[in-house]
RNA sequence: GUGGGCGUAGCGUAGCGGUUAACGCGCCAGGUUGUGGCCCUGGAGAUCGAGGGUUCAAAUCCCUCCGUCCACCCCA
């Protein structure tokens, strides 16, 4: 029996207390995705399940167990997007966006869904902030992606993430990595963890990013990816990080990291706070150049980003990023008897008519206990209707702060309330 | 899907076999003659997660389920 009133696991309410650090993400996300030329594009939550399963990959774990697939009244299967870059293709493809000029730049934010078993920084519901940057192979444009993400973080306020990068190559080089790696491992399946055996015939590749104490040193001594890449995606990851290099961004080669989306190509780029948390990388991205064609289209090289918003905004509290105090209304309207009601409902509203924001005392409750309530919000100023106020056409303005008040005529409340407040 | 911790008023906690379950914060109302923050007084609010069992007696012990948190898997 669940309860009735509980958000459904692995979701959360975003409190009022919460929003300034979703303000201040979603603003600085988008502030900076437009500074770099990107376009907002808006997606579906839910599209044609098969677009995951194709996109994402049917090996993938979250196509496999993760995904919110329903059947929908019509009979189609339809999923609720797990993340976004499958949805930002098809657009891509469905508007023939190939005819704008290349490489089209896109950004989204928005929710994604995977049914996990939720834990510290992941949740059933999520929120993506991502930019897609499709129709062009120049790994400049790699290094711009990863700046833009890198400056992300910076201009939030978390100053001390590492960004962890790797090249997972191309078609033709990764099968000859693929088999470099299993015949290193063929002769120690004995020593390592059974997850590993399984990922041995599974998914070699992920291998590499074991947790497991006893493989680490087998790990260590495999055969990193970036021997084994062909010359033109040697050739690519070079020039990239020649340009990260440019660029001042420091950067970790991690020769172990490794995606688990199967559409990767090239780049492959991780963000990561410094603790060893388990669910701690908060933004990560790739090239993905193979997806487009996968989907259907022309071959079309691209490479995108993605960042968790929760798991950014647990970061912002954890190195104690200061947000600015939500903004309060100016004004608590209050008024002593019955009579002054009415004035106080119509000075409420000139107040808003004049942009200062403005709330009034409802309940018929008593002066004091209104008055309490003006504290309790966190106004600047009490504006107090009463007999005499009623009589004289006047309100009573009184500064929250040091209790100073001064009666003042009705009319000129708004403009003396707007040169104050 | 697997493993571990935890579930007592809105929140944070105490009580850990025995009369009407306690405290802090918060909320509401008062502290006379039109007014907040401090202080004082009073009040509302808990079927002690749910169901079953042990016992003369259970919030307290046992079992099951549910929820939640953390970890694995995997990922943002």
């Amino acid at each position: 029996m669940i309860p009735l009133c509980r958000a459904p696991r692995g979701t959360v309410d975003v409190l009022p207390e919460e929003q300034p650090y979703w303000g201040h993400v979603y603003h600085t996300a988008t502030r900076l995705a437009k500074l770099y030329g990107y376009s907002r594009i808006d997606t579906p939550m839910f599209e044609e399940a098969s677009l995951f399963v194709r996109g994402v990959g049917q090996a993938t774990d979250i196509v496999q167990k993760e995904m919110y697939v329903f059947q929908d009244r019509g009979g189609e299967m339809m999923a609720l997007r797990p993340e976004g870059t499958a949805n930002v293709c098809r657009a891509y493809i469905q508007h023939g966006m190939h005819n704008l000029p290349q490489p089209v730049r896109l950004y989204y934010w928005g929710p994604a869904f995977r049914y996990d078993r939720p834990q510290a920084g992941r949740q059933r519901q999520f929120t993506h902030f991502g930019c897609e940057a499709i129709g062009e192979d120049d790994p400049a444009l790699d290094a711009e992606i990863i700046e833009l993400a890198w400056r992300l973080y910076q201009e939030l306020g978390i100053t001390d993430l590492s960004l962890q990068l790797n090249s997972i190559g191309d078609p033709n080089c990764r099968p000859r990595y693929l088999a470099a790696l299993k015949a290193y491992y063929e002769d120690k399946l004995g020593r390592v963890c059974p997850d590993c055996r399984a990922r041995f015939q599974t998914n070699p590749l992920r291998l590499l990013d074991c947790k497991v104490e006893g493989c680490q040193p087998i790990i260590a001594a495999a055969p990193p990816f970036t021997d084994c890449l062909c010359q033109e995606c040697a050739k690519h990851f070079q020039e990239l990080r020649s340009y990260l290099e440019a660029l001042a961004i420091p950067y970790t080669l991690n020769p172990r990291l490794v995606r688990g989306l199967d559409y990767y190509t090239r780049t492959v780029f991780e963000i990561q706070p410094p603790e060893q948390a388990a669910q701690n990388t908060i933004g990560a991205g790739g090239r993905y150049d193979g997806l487009i064609e996968e989907l259907g289209s022309r071959p079309t090289p691209a490479i995108g980003f993605a960042t968790g918003v929760e798991r950014v905004i647990a970061n912002l509290k954890r190195a104690g990023v200061p947000m600015p105090a939500p903004a309060r209304p100016a004004v608590f309207v209050a008024y002593q008897t019955a009579a002054a009601r009415s004035a106080a409902v119509r000075l409420a509203s000139e107040l808003r008519r004049a942009g200062i924001a403005a709330v009034m005392a409802v309940g018929g409750r008593s002066l004091k206990a209104q008055m309490r309530q003006a504290d309790a919000t966190g106004v600047l100023y009490a504006a107090i209707l009463g007999e005499e106020e009623l009589a004289t056409g006047t309100v009573m303005l009184r500064r929250m702060e040091d209790g100073q008040q001064e009666r003042v005529a009705l009319q000129d409340a708004c403009q003396r309330l707007k040169a104050n407040a």
